[in-house]
RNA sequence: GGCGGCAUAGCCAAGUGGCUAAGGCAGCGGUCUGCAAAACCGUUUUACACCGGUUCGAAUCCGGUUGCCGCCUCCA
């Protein structure tokens, strides 16, 4: 099967066909840089992040673009407030930005421009729409002419009659038509503002994508993906207007992702249910936010709970433990992987099934069934009577299968050791020589078969938050997780 | 009002016409263990919202009903 993408403007999955063959541009509308990235911008990032990961595994050669808007009226109302001006407030959630990215495994993208430095090239796409009979000037302020553009609304699905109806908003009564919407903005005294033939002001938040995707990706690129909630007015209006400042088809294929509640009610600042990344992370280890956000499709609404996070901790820890049992038999793994792991793949089962999935649409929740599958096959055999130096070379390959294909998802990619280590949150009451110490003095108290005493010594680490294991080769002793 | 999505066991979640409907979590029983832990095996009364239709055959397609949600305004 080839790779196959639900694309948002047929509504249908459809196969996907890049414009060169092996390549892929693909743009996604970054965050605006006012405030701090909650947890539904990390579903946002992290699903963009496998889609990239895996595209490139296949085999593609990916061009990812990812935009910064570091202009717009809320980063200009935060600004007022904090005394900052536009450019100092930008650049220092633009640096949050970079930490809770780098803190959740989410790979830098190819090119990340900034709206700012872009002024020029939004400035020749709103000055081409005008010449082209797509767009008025009223004052100082330019509108796209909806009317204009013969198949506005159809990336949505909408009818602009419809919408027009059914508009909840005052018009501005300088549009021509309340559909309208601005691609250059005149400045009020005090806003920040640059040059341009209709006066001095700031673009509309539209074209920066527009102008950006297009300088960088081409008129006509593969891919372009953000939230749900993009899709319109956003990405509609985007289409719009590089397709009539163009003259050729925007992007192939609309990838949007699904909007994440917190128990079960949508994150808004009224209702005091705003996660951001870096109050997640102090709760939970990034590997089990990843985790959790990719054991649901997509394009699926994604609920953020306790329980849930609790849950996704279990299994996370089980793969874990089984990769620390490879560990303790073969050592710890050396990434020595090609960068295209999912291409030439020959008969390789485990492999095979997990591209299947994948190329589906993506199908992470599918991919990690296939991931707890691998788990317990390992486990199996480590349980398995045969001699250890029998198992040896298969389970360098069962563990190189498991850890490839959790690369695309990026997952799995640190050493158990780290993380269990971060995850504990019960520290130690005794000290590791302590712990050592009491567990020679049980051994003697086991050996006489004075198993009170020995139950004793087992109790008392266990309320300090020591959970001993009894293994053949003697006992070992971990945290409380 | 307009447009769209979703409904699968105790909970989470794959599966979109046909073998025993993935996987995870939780519970229970068992193997192992002195007893545990971990792991493994088994198991959790009829799990596919309801009604009707198409079909030899539907969780899956079509129509309707109920419930939940999103977008239509800044929003990942």
């Amino acid at each position: 099967m080839s790779f196959q993408l639900y694309n948002s403007a047929s509504r249908k999955k459809e196969v996907f066909r890049p414009i060169k063959n092996g390549e892929v541009g693909i743009y996604v509308c970054g965050v605006t840089v006012y405030d701090l990235c909650h947890i539904g911008h990390a579903r946002s990032a992290i699903v963009f992040d496998v889609l990239v990961r895996y595209l490139r595994a296949r085999g593609f050669k990916v061009t990812y673009v990812r935009n910064f808007t570091d202009i717009d009226d809320k980063i200009i109302e935060r600004a007022n407030k904090t005394g900052e001006d536009t450019a100092t407030l930008a650049k220092r959630y633009i640096n949050a930005f970079y930490e809770d990215m780098l803190s959740l495994g989410v790979l830098d993208a190819d090119i990340e421009p900034k709206a700012t430095e872009h002024i020029d090239d939004m400035i020749d796409m709103v000055r081409s729409l005008i010449e082209k009979g797509f767009a008025y000037v009223v004052d100082d302020t330019v509108y796209f002419s909806v009317e204009k553009f013969d198949s506005y609304g159809q990336l949505s699905g909408r009818q602009i009659e419809d919408m027009a109806a059914g508009a909840r908003v005052a018009v501005d009564e300088k549009k021509k038509y309340p559909m309208d919407f601005v691609l250059w903005k005149g400045a009020k005294p005090g806003e920040p503002k640059w040059k341009s033939p209709w006066g001095d002001g700031r673009p509309g938040w539209h074209i920066e994508c527009s102008a950006m995707s297009c300088k960088y990706l081409g008129p006509n690129f593969d891919i372009h993906g953000g939230g749900r909630d993009l899709l319109f007015p956003h990405h509609e209006n985007e289409r719009a207007q590089a397709m009539a400042a163009n003259g050729v088809n925007f992007a192939n294929y609309w990838v949007h992702n699904g909007f994440l509640t917190v128990e079960g009610e949508k994150m808004s600042k009224s209702l005091g249910n705003f996660i951001t990344i870096r109050d997640a992370l102090t709760s939970y280890h990034p590997q089990e936010l990843r985790l959790f956000l990719l054991s649901k499709h997509y394009r699926s609404p994604l609920d953020f709970s306790r329980s849930a996070m609790l849950e996704t901790r279990s299994g996370l820890v089980r793969i874990y433990r089984t990769l620390q049992r490879v560990e303790e038999i073969i050592g710890p793994y050396k990434n020595d992987t090609n960068n295209t792991f999912l291409y030439h793949v020959g008969d390789n089962d485990f492999k095979n099934r997990f591209i299947h999935v994948m190329d589906d649409d993506l199908n992470t929740a599918a991919g990690l069934g296939l991931v707890f599958d691998k788990v317990r096959d390992i486990n199996r055999l480590i349980d398995s009577p045969a001699q250890k130096t029998d198992i040896t070379s298969q389970l360098v390959k069962e563990r190189k299968d498991l850890l490839d294909c959790s690369k695309a998802l990026g997952l799995l990619e640190g050493e158990p050791s780290h993380f269990f280590k971060k995850i504990i949150k019960t520290s130690p009451e005794v000290a590791a020589e302590e712990i050592e110490k009491m567990i020679k003095e049980r051994q003697k108290a086991r050996k006489a078969k004075d198993w009170a005493s020995a139950d004793a010594i087992r109790e008392e680490l266990s309320r300090k938050g020591v959970i001993l294991e009894d293994g053949p080769k003697g006992t070992g002793w971990r945290l409380r997780i």
